[in-house]
RNA sequence: GCGCAGGUGGCAGAGCGGUCAAUUGCACCAGACUGUAAAUCUGGCGCCCCACGGGCUACGAAGGUUCGAAUCCUUCCCUGCGCA
C-alpha cells in the first residue's frame, strides 16, 4: 500500500508538497512520472534513468500483456525485478489504448485536439480495430492480429501480476471528437468498471480510480464526484481536454475541487513543459507524458531556451551544451555540435543523449517548483 | 588515336518529340507530436512577381530539324570502360 502526506499547501494556488510513501521509496511530489510502456524508458538502462533524478516510472496493461505476457514478468518477480527499476513505479490500465488504437487512430487525433475535425464519435458509434461493450473492450492485436479481451477484472488480473505499486482501474478515454452523449455513457461504463475494479483487487497495491468526462463540465463534475467518492487510494484524472489548451486548467479545476483533498492525484498524460506550473497549481501531484522521451528519439532537446530541433544544421557549428543551465551529464559533456552531427548520421547516441537530458530536465524543472512551493512563491 | 557507354536540378537517379520546372530517394527548410502499435508523419524545395495565377531561365556547349526538343540530327567539350 502507499501511504500520502501533505507537507505544505500553497496559499497563492491549489498547488502543494507532498510525500508519496510506496513500498519502493517515497517520491516527493509534485512529480514527474517517466513512461516506460514496455518496461522500459527506451534506449536507457534503468541504471542510466535513475541518474535522470527519475523517482517513479509508468509501465502499461495492454503492451505488456500482450508482450511479453504478464506471467512472463511474474516469473521474473514482477516488473520492478523483471526491468530492475528500484523505484516506484505505476502500470496504466489499458484504458488509454481503447482511445489511443480506437478513435484516437481512426480520426488522427490525440487528446487535445489541435485542428478542426468535421468527425463527431456519436453514441453507439465503434471504432474500426475494436470493439467495445459493456463488459470492456475486444482489442485486435497490432503484433498478429489475434484478439484481446480486456475489461475491469482482466486489467486488474494482469496488473496484479505485473505487481506495480500503484494501479490504474480499467476506464475509457474518450475521444475530443466526441459528442456529449457518447462521453456520457462512456462514462457511465468507466464507473461501472470502476467499482467492479475496487471489488475485483485482491492485491494491496494502491488502486487509484480514473475521472472522465471530457471537456463537459457537468460530466467532468459528476465524474469527479462519483470515483471520489469510491475507495480509491488516489485518483487519476484522465480524458480529453477538447480543442484549447487554455481551457485545460480550468477543465482540472473542476475534476480536483470534487476530490478527497488527502489523496493524491495523477493527471494522466499530460505534462509538456509549460503546461507543468499550471497543472502542479491546480494541485495536482503526479503526471506523466511521454513528450521528454518520445521528442528525443525525434532529435528534440527541453531547454531553458524552449524546444531545440538538433536536427538543424545550424546547432553543427554550435559548441554550446544543449542548456547552459543543466547540469546533465549530456549538458556537462557533450556540445549540440555533437548531437546534432550524431543526429545527422543516425547515430543513436544522439537519442540516448537527448532522452537523459529532456528526463533530467522534466525532473528538474518539477525539482524547481517543489522548491518555489516550498518558498511560497507558487 | 579507335570502339562502346554516358553527360538531367546540392547529390544519386528517372524521363527519351508535346500532358516536363521535370517521377523518386537522399540532403536541405518549415511544421506536427501530451495515460508511446510509430527512431514517425505532413508540407516546401530553379529564379522572379500584384503568387490556388503569371513571367523568366533551364536537362554538358554551340548549331540544326520541327508548330513544338531534356528527348531527333551535326560538331565540339568532358567522363567511364575496352582496344591500341
Amino acid at each position: 500500500m502507499i501511504g500520502f502526506k501533505i507537507i505544505k499547501k500553497s496559499k497563492l494556488s491549489k498547488a502543494r508538497l507532498g510525500v508519496l510513501k510506496t513500498p519502493h521509496g517515497e517520491i516527493e511530489t509534485p512529480a514527474f512520472v517517466g513512461v516506460a510502456t514496455q518496461a522500459t524508458i527506451k534506449i536507457l538502462t534503468t541504471e542510466e534513468v535513475l541518474k535522470t533524478k527519475t523517482q517513479i516510472l509508468i509501465a502499461n496493461t495492454y503492451h505488456l500483456h500482450q508482450r511479453p505476457g504478464e506471467h512472463i514478468v511474474a516469473k521474473s518477480g514482477g516488473v520492478h525485478k523483471f526491468m530492475n527499476w528500484p523505484g516506484a513505479l505505476m502500470t496504466d490500465s489499458g484504458g488509454f489504448q481503447v482511445f489511443s488504437l480506437g478513435f484516437g487512430s481512426d480520426h488522427g487525433v490525440g487528446k487535445i485536439l489541435k485542428e478542426k475535425k468535421d468527425i463527431v464519435v456519436k453514441a453507439d458509434m465503434q471504432p474500426q480495430k475494436m470493439r467495445i461493450t459493456e463488459d470492456g473492450v475486444h482489442f485486435r492485436s497490432p503484433i498478429d492480429g489475434r484478439e484481446i479481451f480486456i475489461g475491469p477484472k482482466e486489467s486488474i488480473r494482469i496488473q496484479e501480476k505485473l505487481g506495480a505499486d500503484i494501479i490504474f482501474a480499467f476506464d475509457e478515454c474518450t475521444s475530443p471528437v466526441a459528442d456529449y452523449e457518447y462521453t456520457k455513457r462512456s462514462l457511465r461504463k468507466s464507473h461501472r468498471w470502476a467499482k467492479q475494479c475496487l471489488e475485483y483487487q485482491k492485491t494491496n497495491q494502491a488502486l487509484f480510480g480514473i475521472t472522465q468526462g471530457g471537456k463537459f463540465k457537468d460530466l467532468r463534475i459528476e465524474s469527479a464526484k462519483f470515483i471520489g467518492s469510491l475507495p480509491f487510494a488516489g485518483f487519476g484524472i484522465g480524458g480529453e481536454f477538447g480543442n484549447d489548451k487554455k481551457k485545460m486548467a480550468a477543465m482540472i479545476r473542476w475534476v480536483v475541487r470534487e476530490l478527497p483533498e488527502n489523496k493524491p492525484r495523477h493527471l494522466l498524460g499530460i505534462g509538456h513543459p509549460e503546461d507543468i506550473p499550471k497543472i502542479i497549481k491546480e494541485g495536482i501531484d503526479t503526471f506523466d507524458c511521454i513528450a521528454p522521451t518520445h521528442y528525443a528519439r525525434r532529435g528534440v532537446a527541453f531547454t531553458s531556451e524552449g524546444r531545440l530541433d538538433m536536427n538543424r544544421r545550424t546547432f553543427l557549428q554550435d559548441k554550446k551544451p544543449l542548456d547552459n543551465s543543466c547540469d546533465c551529464t549530456t549538458c556537462s559533456n557533450y556540445s549540440r555540435s555533437y548531437i546534432t552531427h550524431l543526429f545527422k548520421a543516425k547515430e543513436i547516441t544522439g537519442m540516448h543523449l537527448l532522452t537523459f537530458h529532456n528526463l533530467y530536465f522534466f525532473n528538474s524543472l518539477v525539482a524547481g517548483i517543489r522548491e518555489k512551493i516550498k518558498k511560497g512563491k507558487i
